[in-house]
DNA sequence: TCCAATGTGCTTTTT
DNA sequence: GCACATTGGA
């Protein structure tokens, strides 16, 4: 078959590879992505039911483009989803034997955030900086649960500051309020399957049974909970096979743990190990520069990747004196190439250390109208009006959706502000009703206990339970496209919308986009439900539908970048305190991730590769002197050179 | 409850 | 320089 054709020795050999643990250290641009179709496709040529093969990647993306190409090449459907999708169809099918409804809703960070703000004024929590405070929390939380600590047994040794202290009475309240509006958060979808799996023995052995292979894409960014879900559904198979490149760890500050790939061996005894060490992607200039960066970090397995695509150019470092210039200088490279048909919009790609970096090159691609997208930023279904009409939409299906709830209770403004949700929210939970349920009752002049509030109130929530019930009536009948237009109806948003000017344009585009994405889903899905629909929404990020078809230079965070390759790739703002970031500053792993961050960014490159930093940047309000960053300096000099740009007039 | 004026403190973000 | 959170008056 044409397809193993051409791979190497040693893809050849991971390809090959039958049963047992199986660790492929693949560098980058070594051909990952293909030896792990190449290795499903060989399974399924030997005869293994396709059912029985399971591959696990980080991203929605990920997942559609290798089950886009097995399906190509065999027609055949193995499953291929992200760990979160997998927890969520094991939690639907089991997770009632936690004392869980199987129905529940999954929170996004947003949503999350929300309630753990509740949480924090039930508690009363008290500090000079309530946003610091939830960002610690928040973390906290999710560090908990991505190691697979229960509230009670969180370890409070180490605390020192109050609100870490409080941690635990947060954690234990956040988990109760998600249950009484039987929600899971993202953590839990992974926690909560750990759960399953440990605590109920048959469940487990249906699923391993169930998935006898196992495949584990970007291995290196796994977590604690991922870690231990991927070892108990092999514990009997023995069969995972993982891919990873610990230089391209990336996410450890999101609870990833580069040690789930250094110890590979030692966690699975009697494991194979494969290095992919020829790169197919960079010019030897490019990838010896990278590598020469990345062999400054001690805590590292050492490897030798090389690439035979020749010499090519160097690379070139700019300094610039301030970011405008530097905008332009690198916008003044983008149309040259693109004028001398070098490469074209789509093949070049800015990368930078943080969002507010790319508003000035957003500003100098503006002015000289060049086309440009930004891939990442805000997803659509993250911004506020699409969250709003889907809020509406979880009410007519989760009648207890707290946070769901309290985000649509006042749109439009009834007089119900945060005090009275509350008392509301409070009523429900004594009552032991769903939210919608008790202030139904509440109108009716029927709830215990009932809950003081004035006739304008009382009006505002007739009006509320008068919407979604005829909400929950048109569900039953209508599409979901008919859904969302009902919901612009009866809810008068459109209306609502229209009180800011400014926005209200761009903001009805979005409404209407998302009533027409609604009827795209409901054509392309065997058995459409609103359910589906809502779960789909919550896991999916805002990388998963980029429009290619369009020629547009490419703007992104270096996080944004993995994954990807370019002919021509500009790194910028690479100056001490912004890349690496002035978070990292002192701490020698931070440090390492930046490095490592860097070094993914270089290595996306297939043919130029330019760097640059200014000598003073406007940060928070003031120009400053910036250093070049030190890993300019790292990148030893015969693989580069070195330009100054001319200084700026205007 | 709502709105406008004032005060603070800055990342990255697969799901 | 900006978003977002808190505060105080209507």
């Amino acid at each position: 078959m044409e397809l193993f054709y051409s791979l190497n020795p040693q893809q050849q050999e991971a390809v090959e590879h039958l049963s047992g643990p199986l660790l492929v250290l693949a560098g980058a641009g070594s051909g990952k992505t293909r030896v792990v179709t190449c290795r499903i496709v060989k399974l399924l040529e030997r005869e293994i039911p396709h059912w029985k093969i399971l591959g696990l990647t980080f991203t929605n993306k990920a997942a559609q483009e290798m089950q886009e190409r097995v399906k190509m090449l065999t027609s055949n459907k193995v499953t291929l989803c992200t760990f979160h999708s997998l927890g969520m169809r094991i939690l639907r099918e089991a997770v009632d034997v936690l004392g869980y409804e199987r129905d529940f809703v999954v929170y996004d960070e947003e949503d999350a955030a929300q309630l753990l703000k509740g949480c924090m004024r039930d508690l009363h929590i008290d500090t000079k900086d309530t946003r610091k405070a939830a960002k610690t929390l928040k973390n906290l939380i999710s560090r908990a649960k991505n190691n697979m600590i229960m509230p009670d047994d969180v370890d409070v040794s180490e605390f020192t500051t109050s609100v870490e202290h409080q941690f635990p009475t947060v954690y234990k309240h956040y988990q109760q309020r998600l249950r009484q509006s039987n929600a899971l958060d993202f953590d839990d979808l992974l926690f909560l399957t750990v759960r399953l799996f440990r605590e109920n023995p048959d469940v487990l052995k249906h699923f391993q049974k169930r998935w006898e292979y196992l495949l584990v894409d970007e291995y290196q960014d796994t977590n604690a909970a991922q870690y231990t879900i991927v070892s108990l559904l092999t514990a009997n198979s023995q069969n995972l096979f993982v891919v990873g490149d610990p230089d391209q760890s990336i996410y450890s500050w999101r609870g990833a743990d580069i040690h789930n790939i250094l110890n590979f061996e030692k966690d699975f005894p009697n494991a194979k190990v494969i290095r992919l060490e020829q790169n197919y992607r960079s010019r030897c200039n490019i990838l010896n520069g990278a590598n020469a960066l990345i062999s400054h970090n001690a805590s590292r397995y050492d490897k030798n990747l090389w690439s035979d695509r020749g010499e090519g150019e160097k690379i070139t470092i700019i300094t610039c004196s301030d970011e405008r210039q530097e905008a332009r200088t690198v916008i003044d490279y983008v149309c040259q190439y693109q004028r001398d048909k070098i490469f074209s919009l789509g093949d070049m790609v800015i990368f930078y250390r943080t969002n507010f970096q790319s508003r000035i090159f957003e500003d100098e691609l503006l002015r000289r109208q060049v086309p440009y997208v930004i891939v990442g930023g805000i997803s659509f279904y993250q911004r506020r009006e699409v969250k709003d009409i889907l809020a509406f939409l979880r009410m007519v299906y989760f009648s207890s959706d707290y946070v769901a709830f309290a985000r649509t209770i006042n749109i439009p403004k009834r007089g119900i502000g945060e005090k009275t949700v509350e008392k509301l929210q409070n009523g429900a939970i004594q009552a032991n009703l769903s939210i919608l349920d008790y202030i139904s009752a509440l109108v009716k002049g029927n709830a215990h206990p009932t809950v003081k509030i004035s006739k304008l109130q009382q009006e505002g929530l007739q009006q509320y339970v008068a919407i979604i019930r005829e909400l929950q009536a048109c569900y039953q009948q209508g599409s979901l496209e008919d859904l969302v237009m009902a919901a612009l109806r009866h809810t008068g948003y459109l209306k609502y919308l229209a009180l800011d000017k400014e926005t209200e344009q761009d903001r009805k585009e979005n409404v209407f986009e998302l009533a027409a994405k609604a009827a795209e889903w409901e054509e392309s899905v065997e058995e459409p439900s609103l359910q589906a629909f809502l779960e789909e929404l919550t896991l999916k990020s805002n990388i998963d539908d980029v429009d290619v078809s369009r020629e547009r230079m490419n703007l992104m965070t270096a996080h944004n970048g993995k994954g990807l390759e370019f002919p021509g790739v500009f790194v910028v703002g690479l100056e001490e305190d912004l890349f690496p970031h002035i978070n990292s500053r002192g701490n020698m792993e931070a440090i390492e991730e930046e490095r490592r961050l860097c070094y993914v960014g270089m290595t996306r490159a297939k043919e130029r590769l330019f760097l640059t930093w200014c000598r003073h940047r406007h940060l928070w309000g003031g120009s400053r002197y910036m250093r070049p960053s030190r890993f300019i300096r790292e990148v030893p000099s015969k693989y580069v050179e070195v330009l100054e740009s001319e200084p700026s007039w205007v």
